[in-house]
DNA sequence: GTAACTGCAAACGCTTTGCACTCCC
DNA sequence: GGGAGTGCAAAGCGTTTGCAGTTAC
């Protein structure tokens, strides 16, 4: 997604265009790690020295209702966000707390395979795997 | 797992035996919803109308740690504990927030063929599907 | 011009911590 | 008897809310 598609999906939804709704919007859609609501906020202060911390929420609450991104919780009790919105798998070291994406072959096939025998129709899922990076276990 | 073996894992660890303790692991252990600390509170301050909120967390998270239950964090900033320590799918009602263990036929081999993809060893995992149980949806 | 948005700070809710008292072993 | 565990209350911390000032349109 483009910058002019951020654009005509605030104004097609009814919102204003800002300065900050754009720097979120990119900031979140550029990145392939999963950041905190802190963290946003750390990577845009340099360039807009003036946004706040209330406003990072408020506008990650509005992309999370236009669709472009998931919210994950975790029981450290931080939120933390992804805008990859296809079906993929959450790697999580459970040590560092560093989370990627996974685009396993035939996932999507294995996955419908898995789904096929609910009884619902689903909206949605979050798919995480558990596991020991290897920067965190070779300091040991 | 009955009550005589959470005793016996209890002592093994080097942990003393309390009745709060007995309690609150046999409570998450029997029930299939995923409840809050809250939630576990409430159902056992009949029986145990000095048990406070403090203990209940304290001894949850000494029951993670004896490997015995699972914490899932969720956006709306609560954590839910999941006894259920097998493969699973969590089906989570997104409007009343109910969550149910599933397991579809065969989805320890589907998992594991999405697994043996990955290049390192899983030390756990989380699958979340999210739907619109007929409970809500009936109240449209 | 005006309704929506921002930034700040206070409020909130769940979870953790500290400490005196209690109880298991 | 002694150290681990409990219960209470206060502190902590990420998130939300309220509101006066600002900005998009």
């Amino acid at each position: 997604m483009d910058d002019q598609e951020l654009i005509d999906l605030f104004r097609k939804s009814g919102f204003k265009v800002t300065a900050q709704r754009l720097a979120v919007g990119k900031n979140l859609l550029s990145r392939e790690d999963h950041p905190s609501a802190e963290q946003i906020y750390q990577s845009l202060k340099k360039e807009y020295p003036t946004i706040s911390l209330g406003t990072i929420y408020k506008t990650v609450h509005l992309l999370k209702e236009l669709g472009l991104i998931q919210e994950l919780g975790f029981h450290e009790g931080s939120i933390r966000y992804d805008s990859h919105r296809d079906l993929h798998i959450n790697t999580v070291c459970t040590t560092c707390g560093k989370i990627n994406d996974h685009h396993p072959k035939n996932f999507q096939s294995l996955w419908n395979k898995i789904l096929s025998q609910l009884d619902f129709e689903p909206t949605g899922q979050r798919i995480d795997v558990y596991y020991g990076c290897s920067e965190c276990k070779n300091k040991t």
